[in-house]
DNA sequence: TTATTTGCAAATCGTTTGCACCTTA
DNA sequence: TAAGGTGCAAACGATTTGCAAATAA
């Protein structure tokens, strides 16, 4: 059965029973990650890292960088840019497409294999779990001898809000009334 | 029950029953979309729409510039680039993203709301549907007042090829074995 | 005739890279 | 000290835009 799980409940989640410890050990992954392939442990990176898993939201790189720069205002873009992708190789960090043209970032520890709805109005989120989607995969995996590794299902569409919001919407001059996923606006 | 459906299957329904006929029906669309918004039918458009309806791979921008330059070397990339959107917006085109940077348009027509599985080693992809994944979505999406426009669930992970070929890369240095979609080699 | 389209070159946008200097192990 | 890391500016690749010339309605 499918267990929907809002992004206020995803927050509760991941600060509640085991919030400290679950960071704790995210970092311990991102400091080994470091060790075993020969890297260095720097400033930068550790500042990064903690305003990274201090938010639960869906990162740009941009997002990341002005929250950083709150902090410390020396760090670069670039910095940024490679610390994400460091932490997406340790496995803490995941890559999400919303279809803006910007790539965003979200923790990887919690909430395994969830999914997203997507408004394309807003660009409002809403996460959500579904078990039924790994049968699924593996259902259809198996007759093509196709070994999957992760997947992802985002369905884009009209947030509760903004349905109330633009109702004539619907009839517009459109003969199919296809989603352009160009008009999605800024995330959030 | 999930019905897959290779990439060569899709072919053979495209061109299969009522082959001709869809691709007229696809055209008066286009033209019907053209006329509706107070624009012009050109040699240009007429040209990069018969090669978009003669293929159906997933096409880049790019990928449809080069078949376009073979019949007519004068029309430019922002000409294709424009009439992909065009055609989205009439609805005969529907852009798809697979993780490697650019944007890929499919026809629109055939096989609604089937989904791919992307091999992130050679980029071949495969074609499915089910729809159970409807009734996933609806059941998500009542529960948040959401109205679905459109999913896309996407597989990544190793085709049967991919697989036989490179069976070792299983056991590599990395703790989880995530797949980094920057990985992903050029489609197809 | 007159709004629209075209192709080119330049501009954009997100992201990556080259490099000289700085820092960690 | 040696292997890496950092920030800046320049480079990149996909896509978009400004514009003057060309064309459909």
């Amino acid at each position: 059965m499918a267990q929907p799980v809002s992004t206020l409940t995803l927050n509760e989640r991941s600060t509640g029973n085991n919030g400290a410890s679950s960071v704790m050990g995210e970092k311990e992954i991102f400091h080994h990650h470091i060790q075993r392939a020969g890297l260095k442990r720097t400033a930068q990176r550790d500042l990064i890292l903690d305003v990274f898993l201090g938010t639960d939201e869906h990162l740009s790189s941009e997002d990341l960088y002005r929250l950083v720069q709150e902090k410390d205002p020396t760090i670069g873009q670039t910095t940024v840019y490679r610390t994400l992708k460091l932490m997406t190789e340790a496995g803490i960090a995941r890559e999400v497409r919303f279809g803006d043209g910007k790539t965003r970032y979200e923790r990887n520890s919690k909430l395994p294999h969830h999914h997203h709805m997507i408004c394309v109005e807003c660009g409002h989120t809403i996460e959500f779990l579904s078990s039924e989607l790994e049968a699924i995969q593996n259902e259809i995996a198996a007759k093509y001898r196709f070994e999957p590794k992760q997947h992802s299902l985002r369905i884009f569409g009209l947030c509760a809000d903004c349905r109330d919001r633009a109702p004539a919407r619907h009839n517009l001059e459109t003969v199919e009334p296809r989603v352009r996923l160009s008009l999605a606006r800024a995330h959030k």
